[in-house]
DNA sequence: CATGATACTAACCTTTAGGTGCGTACTTAC
DNA sequence: GTAAGTACGCACCTAAAGGTTAGTATCATG
C-alpha cells in the first residue's frame, strides 16, 4: 500500500472514473438515490412501462405522496426518469425510464428478484442464528 | 387487474414468496440492510476475500466504527456474513461472505460497477437538466 | 512508561429520511 | 352541492440513521 500515488492519479481523475470506496465520490450520492427505500421500488415499477403519479402511488404500496415526489425528482435529476406533464385541467403527468434508467433498473430488479426468491433461505438463516445464539 | 385474489393467495403465502411491492414484506428489511449506505460497500469489499474489522474500516473510507459494527451485524443476521472471532489477547475477528452473501454481493457489485462506469453520463445528464431548466 | 493497535459497546448528540396533514384549481360523479 | 380525484408544494414532526467520544484488556513498540 503506497502512500504516494504513482502516475499522478489525481483525485479528480479518480472521481470522474467513479470509486465507491472513496469518500466524497459523487457516485455515492447516485447510489443513495437508486438504493433508497422508494428508489428501488419506483425503478422496478417503471420497468413495467410508463405510469402516472397516482398509479405509482398505488403500485408502490406504503409510499407517501411527499416521498414519491421527492424520489422521482432525485431519479429525474440523475437522468434515470423522464417526466412528461400535460398542462390540462386535472393535472396529468407521466413518468417513464430513460435508456439510462432502464439500464440501472434492470440491475436493481435483479437484486430485488434475488432477494424475493431467496427470502426463505434468509429467514431460515436468521432463525438458525438465533438458535445458535450462544454468542459467547 | 383483479381485486379478488384467485386461488386463496393468502397474505402469508405472498409474504413467504417475497413481494417487494407489498408493505410489511420482510424482504423490504433485507433490502434495506443490503442497500444501506455501508451495506453495499461492505459486501463489495468482502467479495475480495476475508477481512478483519479494521481492514474493512480502512477500505470503506468514511465509515465510523459504530456503523461498521452495526452493518456487519445486520448482514450477519441475514446470513450474508460469517463472523469468526479468535479469543486472543488483542482481539482478532475475521469477516467473510457466506455462499448466500457471495450471491447477493455479486448483484450488488454489478449495480455498483454500473454506476461507477456510467458516472460521466449521469453527471452529464444532470447538467443538461439544469441547462434545460425552463421548468415551466 | 506512555502510545498505539485491536474489536468492539454504551452514551449522547446531530442530521436526514420519511410521515402527516393542509391547500390548490378544476372536473366528474353521486 | 358535496365529495373525490389529480400532482404536487409547504410546514411541521418523529424516528431512525449516522457521528463522536470515551472506555476496555492486553500486548508490542518506542
Amino acid at each position: 500500500m503506497s502512500v504516494q500515488q504513482p502516475q499522478t492519479q489525481s483525485l479528480s481523475a479518480q472521481l470522474l472514473r467513479g470509486n465507491l470506496f472513496a469518500e466524497q465520490c459523487p457516485s455515492r450520492e447516485v447510489l443513495k438515490h437508486v438504493t433508497s427505500r422508494w428508489g428501488v421500488l419506483v425503478l422496478v415499477a417503471l420497468l413495467g412501462g410508463t405510469l402516472r403519479f397516482s398509479d405509482l402511488r398505488r403500485k408502490v404500496s406504503g409510499v407517501s405522496e411527499k416521498m414519491l415526489a421527492q424520489t422521482l425528482q432525485w431519479l429525474e435529476g440523475d437522468g434515470f426518469v423522464l417526466r412528461k406533464s400535460y398542462p390540462v385541467v386535472p393535472p396529468h403527468v407521466e413518468y417513464s425510464l430513460t435508456p439510462l434508467g432502464q439500464d440501472v433498473g434492470v440491475r436493481v430488479q435483479e437484486l430485488a428478484d434475488w432477494i424475493e426468491h431467496h427470502l426463505p433461505s434468509i429467514l431460515q438463516a436468521r432463525e438458525e442464528m438465533n438458535r445458535t445464539d450462544i454468542t459467547k
